[in-house]
DNA sequence: AACCAACCCTGTCTTTTGACATAGCAGGCG
DNA sequence: CGCCTGCTATGTCAAAAGACAGGGTTGGTT
């Protein structure tokens, strides 16, 4: 439960440079209002919020934002674009725990912990909004609701990997594409990224190999057959999905539930 | 976010016969007192808990808590015993997604959704101590405290997923066993139930297959072979790591994180 | 144009895992 | 005792997935 600010020196140089101080959109004009798929929040709270809004952080495709044991003094809300969690082994096995989408909140469990147990790697250009982690949970103790959200984001975090667990643990091969498939193009939907329902989102088949816990042959040999099959249809810039109801039926997924999420 | 306390007539009836209204230790004198690798709560603060706790409730070995899908007024903590969290897909294939120990919070996603997504059995005799949702967050909003250990519940759940979604992504099926033989008495000794490093929790091959996305007779082969190497003798009714140090490098698994869990 | 890097595709062979069937073994019980 | 029931153990065969090797495409760079 460490909760002191301390990190190694120069850990977090290179962040500092790339940090517009207080830059980009102030919070009472957020980026995120444009997404469908957030509840927004009330416009007293964001005065709050943007107190100890530090500034913004932006990041290619394929940078790193952090590293697997780094300590970081920041925590993150995705303002724009697409990440990636990943965890390596020490024999360079590497598995893809999830997608984060614009509105998800990044390193609450390092802020608990102190170490980060997994890396985060952007997958479009991305824009981050940065808070200090000192003085997170000052401002979670004086706002419930914020508070409330936080709970909210990590026990839906927690649903979004057990569905996954479920798949690497039942599905077969192609059921697993299909199931990320949706699963991304759905996040994709909510965050305004998928018009008509078509991702555009640069995805290797080395990635989704990493993701499914299949290798990478495997798995194009999958993704061909699902193209063939007509279930989806997903190239290296973009995934889509002509049925929906049938991709979700072919891979035993139940209904997205409707809630909106919130965010910090 | 639904928060309501409306659930369809009788999915509750038989939880209220089994409960013990304000029954059991009080919260002052909460049993998980004894538990080793927990972080114990400050006495106002229990004072607090005590206020809102409606009782406790008693399952045994096989017994499910409540199925998924259902609604339920209730939230719970582990007191005593271990259960797991299932997810059933319609054709019948189930998946384990994590075993939950003494200190354990039970309801969290559904406090927040209204709907279960997993189903939860007891794998032990068990004690739950039962919270009525419709307070539940009144409560956490008034105490900081609460709702910072509610979110580093969360948050630490998470961190269990990653790391089984690593061993279902990455390792092949006796990476996996060991893996799980590890966290299971890792937290068997946190809890106080695995006296000398031998953990007596009786899970049979067939809940083992489905927690680790195994055949049944796949687990049974690759037990032995452990068995034989001598790396874990995993019986019916107990778990016994000869060497841990050498259990976890044959995993790939870090060093466990010394941070001790709060409870509610 | 020539080169290069990153990615996708295909063929062949091996290993891992699963399906099915069946035997054994211990505990509970009339 | 004989007869369940639930669990573990094994044998044989089949399917799924991975390893290795190489070819093809695209797009950027000099």
């Amino acid at each position: 439960m460490a909760r002191d600010d301390e990190v190694p020196a120069g850990s977090d140089g290179y962040l500092q440079t790339r940090m517009v101080r207080n830059g980009g959109a102030p919070c009472l004009a957020c980026p995120l209002e444009a997404c469908p798929g957030l509840h927004q929040p009330k416009s007293e709270l964001r005065g709050w919020i943007a107190t100890f809004r530090q500034g913004e952080v932006r990041f290619a495709r394929g940078e790193q934002v952090f590293a697997q044991g780094e300590r970081l003094p920041h925590l993150f809300t995705v303002l724009s674009g697409v990440l990636m969690r990943t965890r390596l082994l020490e024999d360079g096995r590497r598995q893809i725990i999830n997608f984060m989408f614009p509105g998800d909140f990044i390193g609450l469990q390092a802020a608990l912990d102190g170490e980060m147990t997994h890396s985060v790697e952007a997958l479009t250009s991305v824009t981050l909004c940065a808070f200090a982690r000192g003085r997170f949970f000052e401002l979670a103790a004086q706002q419930p609701q914020l508070s409330f959200d936080l709970t909210w984001l990590a026990a839906h975090e927690e649903a979004a990997l057990e569905e996954h667990i479920v798949s690497l643990g039942q599905r077969n091969a192609r059921e697993r594409m299909v199931a990320l498939a949706v699963f991304l193009v759905q996040r994709g939907m909510d965050s305004g990224l998928a018009p008509g329902g078509l991702l555009s989102l640069t995805v290797t088949q080395g990635q989704i190999a990493d993701m499914l816990g299949l290798s990478l042959v495997h798995t194009n040999r999958s993704l061909q057959a699902l193209r063939r099959l007509g279930l989806v249809d997903w190239t290296l810039s973009a995934i889509r999905i002509p049925d929906m109801d049938e991709a979700r039926r072919f891979a035993g997924l139940d209904a997205p539930s409707p809630s909106p999420r919130p965010y910090i």
